[in-house]
This record gives structure tokens, C-alpha cells and sequence, in this order.
RNA sequence: GAGCCGUUAGCUCAGUUGGCAGAGCACCUGCCUUUUAAGCAGGGAGUCGUGGGUUCGAGUCCCACACGGCUCACCA
């Protein structure tokens, strides 16, 4: 019991390095490489050159054998050997050397040499303590296991296991190309409020808080829609939106309360331009951060190349489960069709979201390789542009890869009787108990009055997008701090 | 919200039919000047998720709860 642990030993020489004047955390640290860049320079010495370096980073393994001792730091870039010698340092320094534990910081200065084992090394003639760490690190061969504790304590995860580091740094590039791809090609990046007094763009429940000064209720967005639009009008022809969005419902695999969305919208184009876009930006992302425009997922081998495959929800529910939902266009009847083919989903609100259901329950688990599907019924899209000569659908698309649904689009409905109308069509659903209908948007209305060109707009999931670029199956594989129920 | 599975040392994991709580890494002591999962010798380390129960005896069986994972439900 009264064997100190691992903590309290590191607290001890922490106190015993001040009471020898050093301090543990001193305010300025340097260095003139990093340590990939050390080992690039020392492979590209000439005959006969020698290089003097210093590097910096945290101590990852030590391998002590009496006057000399072999360790590893890290940093950003990589890590590098470094060999403390007794007779280089001279006693009082190397005992002292001895005395640092793995997961402190440190620098190392001296001279560069390849081991007989082939390793480059930094022979270290000084050194200095940059940060104490007074716990240990996970183990060195398994690295950290334990889901909870590496979602709890990514930074454990992502000091100890490479996998995981390159997962962030791919979803990085990612969100870097998206932004190259569209500022290339004339979009406006903006910010809009996350903090909004009535909240739509989707059919979601929001987190709801208050504003002490102002004594109002606010909605943490569950879209940007609504606001792009309003720079449509405010004659930005073409904006985009990288930010997270707060649904307040279940959490899963697919599902993080709060997740991030790519939302644009383009001025004089419709649902069509918009396919268009969607698969040349997948595609090209896919080309400059994976180097390839195929990508394997769960083991199938997936093909973005444009142009991907377009399809009716019509066509494709025929297709699946043989019933027409242009012959049977009221809820009573296409409820019958669908019994009597054996499908029991239960009573469903209207005629667009018992096709919805059929389309998940039939075709979504079939969709693997990127696929469009086009023309939604009008009642579950309150924000699309009808489609001429069918009263019952809109011009929209969602699109699905590896069947996971990845996006959603349509030719935004800038008639602003129209949205009224399906504004009120939705509070009527809300009243009914559709908690997650659109609330009327008295605000937007009036932007919408003053005229919205035709737009094209788009959404789409930057978490699923990462998923399925670094072959992830957990939403929280790709999120750096997912939400967690609290501990106690 | 439901079902199933998991929770043992700082980390990775064993733990038999209910019978003294184990290993590797990490840590501590000693030896060791080219090691790299360094090596050799010795050592310390536990609220077995939490709380009840059964039992002479519970890491192990039963109940409840907590947290996590997966599946489902939910989910534009």
C-alpha cells in the first residue's frame, strides 16, 4: 500500500527537477528540424558531410543499458532514435537523462549517425525537459483498446494508435478538397447562425436553449437551408456552408447529435446541374485524397467515376417490390398495394412517407454502388420545386453509396405562395403531433417574396462521406469527440 | 426505447465445476556503451464497473443499476 504508483513517482522528481533549479515546463522550447525533416536531411548528405541537428518531441520508448541508452521521440511528423551516452553527456547529465520518463517532452541536440543496424540517430551531446507527463502512456504493442477510453481520451488514442491519426488527418484533406473543389468552380464560403430563433431546413427535433439577455428561446440549427437561401435572394448566386448540425434524436452508428454538413446552392441551376456536381465532387475528392476515383468499402469495391446511375423512386420501388406508385396515388390505395404484396409498416402519416418507407425498406439495402434517385412525392419535401405535369412529386434526389443515404437535393421551390402553402401543410402535421414538421417561417416567406432566382441546392454528410472514404462503419470512427452519455 | 454482448493492475488480456487474484507491457531495484516489442535477475502494484442477494465460501451463480459495443427502433 504504501508503494508509490505511477503518478505520485512522477510527481517526486517533479519536485525533485525544481528543487534542483530545472524547470519542468519551461515557456520556450527549439529546434532546427522536425524529425522527418532530420532524417531527410541526413539521407541526402553528400560523401563525408556531417549534420547537426536539434529535435523535439515526446519521449515514446526508452531502452536503457547501463552508460548508454537508446530512445525514441515523436512528433508530428514522425519519430526519431536518439542515443544519450555516458561518456558524451557526462555522468551528472546521463543520470539525470536516465531519470525522464517515457511521454515526456524533451529536445535532444548533437550529431547525426546510422547505428549498425541501419537506424538513423541523433547522438545526444544536450537536452533539455520541455513538458513532465505524470502518466504513463498505453501500451506500447497494443495501443489503447478500449472503445469507451478512446473516445473518452482520444488523445490517448491518437498518441498510440497510427490508424486512428491517419483517419483525422484523411478527414481533414477531405473538408480541404470539398472547399478547393467549390471555390474553384465560383462558390462563396459563409456562415450562417447556429443559434436560431425558429429552426427548419429539415425534419428534425432540435436542442433548444434560451438567451438570458434578449429572455428568448433559440434552436441550435438543424440546417443551414433556410439561411443560404436567404443569401439566393440577397444575390450571393453561389454560397456554401461546412457546418455541424444538432438533431436532438437517437444516436447510432450513423447518427451523432451533432455532425457536419456540406449545404450549397447555386443560383440558376436546377436538381439535374446539381447531380451533376455531386458526383464530379465525390469523384474528385476521391482522386485527391485517395489518389483514385474507386474506393473499397467492407470489402466491395466501390466506383465513383462519373456519371453514377440515375433512377426514378418510381422505377426503382417498381423494380423491388413490383408496385407503381403513379397507378396508385392516394394513401388508402397505395396502403392496400402495398399489404397486399406482404408489408406491414404500420400507419404512416401520408401517401409520400409510406413511400419513403417502401423505398427503405426495398431498395435502400440494395444500393451500393452510387446511385441517384430522383422525384420525391410532394409531402415529404416542403422545400422542393414541384415537377411539371405531376402534381404528387418534386424535383429532388438523394443519393446513396454503399447503401448509406449520403445527400439530399433538389430544385429549391421559390414560388413563396407555394411555401407557404407546404409551411402550412407541415404546422398542420405539427399540431398533429409531427414533432419533427416544419414550423411556419413567417421571416423566410418574406425573403422569398421578394424574389429567390431558380436555385439548385444540395446537403450531404461530411461524417458519412469520411466513413466511407476511410472504410469506417461508426460515425464515431471519424468524429473526434462523439457524444458519450456522461460517466457517472 | 428494446434485445444481445462486455466491464479483472496504468494499458492489453487470461481466470477451469463456486475454493488463496494471474500473465505480458508499463513501473521500481540491481547488472549491462549500438539497442529498437533490448536482455538478464529480483520486486511492488487490484473497490474483479456499482449496489444488493444466494452460499461455509462469489471475479465466477441470481437481481437491480451504471457505462460502453453491436443489432433493431428512431433518423430528409
Amino acid at each position: 500500500m504504501a508503494e508509490l504508483d505511477q503518478r505520485e513517482r512522477r510527481i517526486a522528481k517533479l519536485d525533485k527537477l525544481r528543487a534542483a533549479g530545472v524547470d519542468p515546463y519551461p515557456p520556450r522550447s527549439s529546434c532546427t528540424h522536425t524529425t522527418a525533416h532530420a532524417l531527410a536531411a541526413f539521407e541526402a548528405l553528400g560523401e563525408g558531410e556531417k549534420l547537426h541537428s536539434r529535435v523535439a518531441g515526446r519521449l515514446v520508448s526508452m531502452r536503457v543499458m547501463g552508460k548508454s541508452t537508446f530512445a525514441h521521440i515523436a512528433d508530428g511528423s514522425g519519430r526519431i532514435q536518439i542515443l544519450a551516452r555516458q561518456d558524451v553527456l557526462g555522468a551528472e547529465p546521463y543520470q539525470a537523462f536516465k531519470q525522464l520518463d517515457v511521454a515526456d517532452f524533451i529536445s535532444v541536440e548533437g550529431s547525426m549517425f546510422r547505428t549498425h543496424t541501419g537506424e538513423v540517430t541523433v547522438q545526444v551531446e544536450n537536452y533539455t525537459l520541455l513538458s513532465k507527463a505524470l502518466r504513463p502512456l498505453p501500451e506500447k504493442w497494443h495501443g489503447l483498446q478500449d472503445v469507451e477510453l478512446r473516445y473518452r481520451q482520444r488523445y490517448l488514442d491518437l498518441l498510440s494508435n497510427e490508424e486512428v491519426r491517419n483517419v483525422f488527418i484523411t478527414r481533414t484533406r477531405i473538408v480541404s478538397a470539398i472547399r478547393r473543389f467549390l471555390d474553384a468552380r465560383g462558390f462563396l464560403e459563409v456562415e450562417t447562425p447556429i443559434l436560431q430563433p425558429l429552426y427548419g431546413g429539415a425534419a428534425a427535433r432540435p436542442f433548444t436553449t434560451h438567451h438570458n439577455a434578449l429572455d428568448q428561446t433559440l434552436y441550435l440549427r438543424i440546417a443551414d437551408e433556410l439561411y443560404l437561401k436567404r443569401l439566393i435572394i440577397g444575390g450571393l448566386d453561389r454560397v456554401y456552408e461546412i457546418g455541424h448540425n444538432f438533431r436532438n434524436e437517437g444516436i447510432s452508428t450513423r447518427h451523432n447529435p451533432e455532425f457536419t454538413m456540406t449545404e450549397l446552392y447555386q443560383a440558376y441551376a436546377d436538381y439535374n446541374d446539381i447531380m451533376r456536381l455531386v458526383e464530379e465532387l465525390y469523384a474528385a475528392v476521391a482522386q485527391e485524397v485517395l489518389g483514385a476515383t474507386h474506393i473499397t468499402y467492407q470489402g466491395q469495391d466501390i466506383d465513383l467515376t462519373p456519371p453514377w446511375r440515375r433512377i426514378t423512386m418510381r422505377q426503382a420501388i417498381l423494380d423491388a417490390s413490383g408496385i407503381d406508385i403513379a397507378t396508385v396515388s392516394d394513401y388508402a390505395s397505395l396502403s392496400a398495394a402495398v399489404q397486399a404484396k406482404g408489408y406491414s409498416f404500420g400507419k404512416l402519416p401520408n401517401w409520400g412517407k409510406l413511400i419513403e418507407k417502401l423505398f427503405d425498406e426495398t431498395v435502400e439495402p440494395n444500393l451500393t454502388q452510387p446511385t441517384f434517385i430522383t422525384e420525391y412525392p410532394i409531402d415529404i419535401s416542403p422545400l422542393a420545386k414541384k415537377k411539371p405535369g405531376e402534381p404528387q412529386l418534386v424535383e429532388r434526389f438523394e443519393f446513396f453509396i454503399a447503401n448509406m443515404e449520403c445527400g439530399n437535393a433538389f430544385t429549391e421551390l421559390n414560388d413563396p405562395l407555394d411555401q407557404r402553402e407546404r409551411f402550412a401543410a407541415a404546422a398542420r402535421d405539427y399540431t398533429a403531433g409531427e414533432e419533427e414538421s416544419h414550423p411556419m417561417d413567417e421571416d423566410f416567406i418574406t425573403a422569398l417574396e421578394h424574389g429567390m432566382p431558380p436555385t439548385g441546392g444540395l446537403g450531404f454528410g461530411v461524417d458519412r462521406m469520411v466513413m466511407l472514404f476511410t472504410d469506417q462503419t461508426s460515425i464515431r470512427e471519424v468524429i473526434l469527440f462523439p457524444q458519450l452519455r456522461n460517466k457517472d
